[in-house]
RNA sequence: GCGGCCGUAGCUCAGUGGGAGAGCACCUGCCCGACACGCAGGGGGUCGCUGGUUCAAUCCCAGCCGGCCGCACCA
């Protein structure tokens, strides 16, 4: 195509399908082994399968990206590891409700095997749409290491840990209380409740005392519950009830006999003092109960209706049963009075539904001497969190961590493989599927109905994926090679979830840490910090946006946003604020394209380069070793600000405006040269930009390559280098912008039309910059439109009739033709003067404190003389100008 | 209740023991042969409040006020 005729927007459709297409089939994405001699491993935290793409995931992608593309330039063996999970609950519930729109039937109506077979054929059509969608962001994870879950590899790895930690007596059943949840009809595990706040009431019931007139006052929120109660309660030393304790009380309505025990965990203050014992059902309670030996008595079904206990009551749910209860207890005389209360009540994170605890046999994990290790790995920095904060979050969860419940009683997951013998009644775990009794040999073998928690699978993430425990599949997958992996990156909301249960896992099976870094990125909430939710309807979708504004640009935002903060505000105006910049790129390399036949290859010798050229080059160079600083760091937000203040404020604005007269003119060597440099740091910027827009870059790295280059995806990242410092260059184009950007600003103060030629005087002391200015007479005519430039000393006369501004270096003059309003000019002036004066005191009076002078350190000191001199100068400059004008 | 975080320009947020910053928004003037998704110029902040440490505090410490988050619990 001819270069000239790119058109004036850069379109993101056309570059984004072609080259996603091009890295994926060249294989692009798979590592391979660099200068940098060292592997780099990133585990995608896997999506649900049955996840769509949504703001967070995409913050996901984006700073994993920009890594994994950052360190396979930088050389390195680069994996980012994609995958997904089963999500146990999440995925039953779709095809439950799927079958009950189209077949009006329940799981209940097929066999288990039926249904999961069901769920498999749902997720081979429909399920992992998320990974498609992360295409379209260009997230470029080797696809061919993709895992699910529930795939081979994983399954061994689960089966073998389980019946490893069984073994050990780690893993163990038990009829423990466990958050129940009536709509999964499963339990959950702690983490999975949310504690919300409830308008509830305090309902203060009477309960009798048997052989006595005495009746006891028991404040409750859930006076259902009373069915299940086989205690009284209270503080040994409360007087109030000292003599009751031993006696029996009379529980309403089911009028069972309950003793009146005595036990500190009662609260005199809270309350009446008085509790009623429930074991069954509060996890207080049940801890009570232990402690006394008390009955447990469950009054409820799966579906959270009152069971046989609930004598009258039966088969009413818990929240009808409690007005029904309330009336009776009324009827009886035995509800004293009613307040409100607003308390917390848990609910399932999934199903929202209100979390009945419930005695029941489960299977659970004993962490605590795992989690003392994965404490121990962090408090080591073995691991290192970034931002390092959210280390103290890591704690609070495993320092007193409780034991885990694993089982859950759905069909989609992780059966556990546990079997029984129905003739002798062994029990016993098993890596492969089992039918015949290792201790009586009859083949009466069931196995456990229930599955393992999604999170138990997911913790062992980084070795399964990696190929654990298949020797084979180790090899393959180089399990040598990427494990430990480098870097984890995840939000805060799964730091128990996911982190800490990695951690756990891989320290007991490897007993090496599956991680050496764990960046914690933010959460995405909408422009005005709000969670996006359905109800809100603020949810911003990733696809709309990569439609209307590009995949770069959206990726930019997000980057942009992202360091050590814990949100993202996402507005979309920002979104559309850096699709400006991509244009922007896109038109710096519309200027160039022409240029770029007259290029050579290689940057010629420094002695060679004029300025400007080692200024921008010098430039460039710092803006290279911010790049790598900052990613290495995970300060995104860093990285962008600074290319972006590079491209636009140093290339674009500076470079490109000084390169117009040479591009323009006669001297083809300089134009050569001009071009070669253009051309080099063209280069460099879209590989600096590469990682987060991959796209843009990718499309111009194709104009700009040499034949016989391959892709950018994998090109060099640009690195500092000692020999493109050029200290003096910097100074003088800092001076040289100095007094641009004050002559613009003479003109706009008295309205000179932006065509019209000026006559500009510069005063100035500094030999250096006189010189530097003299030479740059034609960048001042295209520049500031100044068509006749002096330069002289500050000893000599300044021009009558004249406007003036003052640097810290030189005084700049413009000689004014017609009337100045003096009065305008003396009130700018005296303006200028008060900010002047206000900064020289401020040195000024360090300087003569004696305190400062012997306290500071000698580097501040020496700054400050050099401050103080620079704001004296501007000051006399001023003050000079003004008794100009005032004579 | 325990623990943590935050309070800087109209908005969203960086930042550092020694010169208050960016983006967006706003105002003014411009379609200047890369770009109006643009160019040039400009205004705007008691760095939450009060003390302390220090030669020096927006930054460190304490207290307070305001906002947020996590955990535990509320019979």
């Amino acid at each position: 195509m001819s270069k000239i005729e790119i058109p004036k927007t850069y379109s993101s459709k056309d570059a984004e399908s072609k080259w996603y297409d091009i890295w994926d089939k060249g294989n692009y994405f798979a590592p391979k082994p660099g200068k940098a001699k060292e592997s780099y491993c990133i585990l995608m935290p896997p999506p649900n399968v049955t996840g769509k793409l949504h703001a967070g995931h995409a913050l996901d992608v984006t700073t994993q990206d920009a890594l994994i593309r950052f360190k396979r330039m930088k050389g390195f063996e680069a994996l980012w590891l994609p995958g997904m999970d089963h999500a146990g609950i999440a995925t039953q519930n779709v095809v439950e409700k799927l079958v009950w729109e189209q077949e009006k039937k329940t799981r209940h109506d097929f066999t288990r095997e039926e249904f999961v077979e069901k769920i498999w054929k749902w997720k081979e059509e429909y399920g992992g749409i998320i990974a498609k969608q992360q295409r379209s962001l260009g997230a470029s994870p080797d696809w061919n290491y993709s895992m699910f879950t529930m795939d081979e590899i994983p399954n061994r790895a689960v089966r073998k840990v389980f019946t490893d930690l069984y073994n050990e007596g780690l893993i163990y059943q038990s009829d423990y209380i466990i958050n129940w949840d009536p709509v999964l009809q499963s339990a959950i595990s702690d983490a999975e409740v949310e504690h919300k706040e409830v308008k509830g009431a305090f309902y203060h019931l009477l309960y009798k005392v048997k052989d006595s007139d005495v009746t006891l006052e028991i404040a409750t929120t859930r006076p259902e519950t009373l069915l299940g109660d086989t205690a009284v309660c209270v503080h040994p030393e409360d007087e109030r009830f000292k003599d009751l304790i031993g006696k029996t009380a009379i529980v309403p309505i089911c009028n069972r006999e309950v003793p009146i025990l005595a036990d500190d965990y009662v609260d005199m203050e809270k309350g009446t003092g008085c509790l009623k014992v429930t074991p069954g059902h509060d996890f207080n309670d049940f801890e009570i109960g232990k402690r006394h030996d008390l009955p447990i008595v469950n009054i409820l079904n799966k579906d959270a209706t009152l069971n046989e206990h609930g004598l009258d009551f039966e088969g009413l749910h818990v929240k009808k049963a409690r007005k029904a209860i309330l009336e009776k207890l009324e009827e009886l005389g035995q509800l004293k009075e009613v307040k409100d209360h607003v308390h917390q009540v848990g609910h399932g994170d999934r199903s929202k539904a209100v979390i009945e605890p419930m005695v029941s046999k489960q299977w659970f994990l004993n962490v605590q001497d795992m989690a003392s290790v994965a404490v121990d790995a962090v408090e080591t920095d073995k691991t290192t969190f970034y931002p390092k904060s959210w280390e103290n979050t890591y704690f609070s969860w495993l320092r007193e961590p409780k034991n885990w419940c694993i089982s859950r009683q759905l069909w989609w997951g992780h059966q556990i493989p546990v079997f029984y013998c129905g003739d002798c009644n062994h029990q016993w775990a098993s890596e492969t599927d089992e039918s015949t009794c290792p201790k009586c040999n009859k083949s009466n073998v069931t196995q456990d109905p229930d599955v393992l928690d999604t999170w138990f699978s997911s913790g062992l993430w980084p070795l399964s994926t990696l190929g654990w425990p298949d020797e084979k599949a180790m090899e393959e997958r180089k399990f040598s090679t990427f494990y430990p992996t480098t870097t984890l990156v995840t939000g805060y909301d799964i730091i128990f979830f996911w982190v800490a249960r990695m951690m756990m896992m891989s320290m007991k099976f490897t007993n090496t840490i599956p991680f050496k870094k764990v960046y914690i990125h933010a959460i995405v909430r909408d422009k005005l910090g709000r969670k996006m939710s359905k109800s809100l309807n603020n949810g911003i979708d990733p696809l709309e946006m990569i439609e209307q504004y590009g995949a770069d640009a959206f990726r930019f935002t997000l980057a942009a946003g992202s360091g050590y903060n814990r949100a993202i505000n996402l507005d979309p105006e920002r979104i559309g604020g850096f699709r400006n910049f991509i244009n922007k790129i896109w038109n710096a390399y519309r200027f160039i394209a022409p240029t770029l036949e007259l290029a050579d290859k290689e940057l010629p010798e420094a002695s060679k380069l004029t300025g400007h050229e080692k200024w921008i080059l010098s430039e460039l160079n710092s803006v290279s070793k911010v790049m790598n600083d900052s990613i290495e760091e995970f300060r995104y937000d860093d990285s962008c600000n600074a290319i972006y203040a590079f491209v636009y404020d140093k290339f674009c604005s500076w470079f490109v405006e000084v390169s117009k007269n040479i591009l323009n003119g006669e001297d083809a060597a300089a134009k050569k040269q001009r071009a070669t440099v253009l051309k080099y740091a063209f280069r460099k910027i879209v590989a600096l930009l590469h990682p987060f827009t991959p796209y843009i870059t990718e499309e111009l790295w194709s104009y700009l390559k040499d034949e016989n280059e391959d892709l950018l995806i994998i090109q060099d990242y640009p690195e500092f280098s000692d020999d493109l410092v050029f200290t003096k260059e910097q100074n003088d184009m800092n001076k040289f912008i100095d007094v641009i950007t004050g002559i613009r600003n003479l003109r706009a103060s008295v309205n000179i039309k932006p065509k019209e030629e000026v006559k500009v005087e510069l005063f100035t002391d500094d030999a250096e910059a006189a010189v530097y200015f003299g030479n740059n007479k034609e960048n001042f005519l295209s520049l500031a439109k100044v068509n006749s430039l002096d330069v002289r000393s500050k000893s000599e006369h300044r021009p009558e009739k004249s406007i003036m501004l003052a640097t810290t270096h030189t005084e700049v003059f413009l000689p004014l033709e017609g009337v100045i309003d003096i009065e305008e000019q003396v009130a700018r002036l005296e303006k200028q003067k008060v900010k002047a004066q206000k900064e020289f005191d401020k040195y000024s009076k360090k300087l003569t404190n004696e305190k400062f002078m012997s306290n500071a350190p000698d580097d501040v000191v020496v700054e400050v003389r050099q401050n103080a001199k620079e704001a004296e100068e501007k000051l006399k400059s001023i003050e000079n100008s003004l008794a100009n004008f005032k004579s």
